[in-house]
RNA sequence: GCCCCGGUCGUCUAGCGGUUAGGACAUCGCCCUUUCACGGCGAAGGUCGCGGGUUCGAAUCCCGUCCGGGGUACCA
């Protein structure tokens, strides 16, 4: 039975890359009906966010990762925030203290960044230099009875090597001697990361970890602690990053990286999740559109590529475009509608069409507004773009493209056109989009025109006051006689005297 | 500086000793069509970072080198 977990600090609201390596954990765990856990590490309580801890759940149920045992949830191996844990860490530290696999250090931070400063200006490898790892039991005890504040550092090995398989990279081996004894107890009585990490992956029972490249230079020293408590290792498998176009490692420089603002931005959590689990992953062959239960039956760790690549906003507006339009009407009305009214999007807030759609879904039928959607649903790539795109459908008086004006109400006919149209439409209650069509055909007979695109595309220009949308005869039927009628006496406004 | 990881079209990737190096996004063209979009078809785009080996044969294995990234905390 395998166990994985999500082990994110409180320390911000998470990126799309961190929450990218909760995705894989999850889907490990879901391909091998395994449990995933989701564990805080809140160690380090100076960094602490408010509202950290609500953004990391609320990331994972956007996306649909859920977890078996956690916060909210609870489960047999908890607690599940380190900040309740703090009795096993200081009794796993006693451990190695009686085991002289741990040391007390009582250098000062002055002590020690000046030690630094040293090295860098020696071109040394920078490290603890472990001065205080050799101290007699009476020097410590002397010095503890002092009070003099101390942290309890691990002892590395001296010489050799360590090496580790990472499944995703095979053997990685680092020089002991160039490893430093790790901080495992802060003064404060707190464990550090490492102590905490490997004690909790223990206890819990987590048998593979999957987790960011940047832990790689670290996992030496989780691997001394493992061998030093006597314990089996997980598996580990060290993910590449997420880049930003640049190259570099993707953070808030490159724009919006947090996982949440890709919602408010109006993107759909099943493409998201697609696409970010794409970015380092693939199937092994060449499907790339994929529910999360077809990625979880195809997911594995071999799957995962060593090498970071690059967020690619584009395609991931693609992909947003294809579960838009992959949405059954009521499904996108809902979808639209829920993200429209909770969307925290300042500019989405502040635009026209956000206030038109308000305006809408609270005066016009559902139905109306769901067949709005529809007919724009092949050409919106963001939950966000329905607003403006079907704002003409909403609105008395659509705005007037002066460019399609220009172009098609110059046109002689252009005067006549609309009379005749306006004599078709009225006296109806209702007008389908066969009736639509034969209304256009037969105008364009009586006026003589060679084509019906030239009788379309006036039309198209006076009832939407646009050069593009869905098919004029459908958008007439939505729109319906009454709509039409006032739109078209509008339009002959804007033709030019001549005609 | 030192250590670690990585390097296939612009981007995401398949590939794991023998392929015309395949797919997707983006780009361009054609078709469909009342426009835009969707969809379909097609094109262009890769000296597989570079240089040496090993081998009958290397994107695939080895070494070196360059470039990029990450780590070097009483942060995670």
């Amino acid at each position: 039975m395998i166990r994985v977990r999500y082990a994110p600090s409180p320390t911000g609201s998470p990126h799309v890359g961190n929450i990218r390596t909760a995705l894989f954990n999850y889907l490990l765990a879901k391909r091998y009906s395994g449990t995933f856990v989701v564990r805080i590490e809140d160690t380090d309580q100076t960094r602490k966010v408010p509202g950290a801890l609500e953004d990391i759940l609320d990331s994972l149920r956007w996306l649909g990762i859920e977890w078996d045992e956690g916060p909210e949830r609870g489960g047999s191996h908890g607690p599940y925030f380190q900040s309740e844990r703090l009795e096993i860490y200081r009794r796993h530290v006693d451990i190695l203290l009686a085991a002289k696999r741990a040391y007390k250090c009582f250098c000062t931070p002055e002590e020690l960044t000046e030690m630094r400063e040293y090295q860098r200006i020696n071109n040394l490898p920078t490290g603890y230099d472990r001065r205080c790892r050799f101290r007699s039991d009476d020097e410590v005890e002397a010095l503890e009875a002092s009070g003099k504040p101390y942290v309890v550092r691990l002892a590395m090995p001296l010489e050799g090597e360590i090496e580790f398989q990472d499944a995703i990279r095979g053997r990685v081996a680092f020089e002991s001697r160039l490893l430093d004894d790790q901080v495992l107890l802060k003064s404060d009585g707190w464990p550090t990361y490492h102590l905490a990490n490997v004690v909790d992956d223990y206890l819990q029972g987590i048998t593979h970890v999957i987790r960011g490249d940047e832990w790689i230079n670290s996992t030496p020293k989780h691997v001394v602690l493992y061998n030093s408590f006597g314990w089996n290792m997980p598996i580990f498998a060290h993910a590449p990053i997420i880049k930003g176009p640049d190259g570099a490692k993707l953070s808030k420089r490159h724009g919006d990286t947090r996982c949440l603002d890709y919602r408010e931005k109006g993107f759909l959590s099943e493409a998201v999740a697609n696409f970010i689990a794409l970015i380092g992953w693939s199937p092994g062959d060449e499907r790339e559109l994929m529910t999360m239960s077809e990625m979880a039956e195809a997911f594995s760790v071999e799957g995962i590529q060593p090498n970071p690549g690059v967020f690619d906003i584009t395609k991931l507006l693609w992909m947003n475009g294809h579960y838009i339009r992959s949405k059954s009407p009521e499904d996108l009305f809902d979808t639209v509608v829920s993200w429209h009214t909770s969307t925290t999007d300042e500019e989405y807030r502040g635009s026209e069409g956000c206030a038109a759609l308000t305006a809408a879904i609270q005066s016009l039928p559902q139905e109306y507004v769901t067949e709005a959607f529809r007919l724009e649903q092949e050409r919106v790539k963001l939950l966000s773009e329905f607003a403006e795109a079907c704002r003409f459908f909403f609105v008395d008086e659509p705005e007037m493209d002066p460019q399609g004006v220009a172009k098609w109400f110059g046109q002689p006919y252009v005067g006549a056109l609309l009379e005749k149209l306006e004599a078709e439409v009225a006296g109806r209650s209702t007008i389908s989009a066969e009736d639509a069509e034969k209304i256009i055909d037969g105008v364009v007979v009586s006026l003589g025109l060679e084509k019906r695109a030239q009788a379309i595309h006036p039309t198209r220009v006076a009832l939407t006051g646009k050069t593009f949308g869905p098919s004029l005869f459908e958008l007439m039927a939505l729109l319906g006689p009454e709509r039409i009628l006032l739109r078209l006496r509008r339009a002959a406004q804007f033709v030019p005297a001549a005609s």
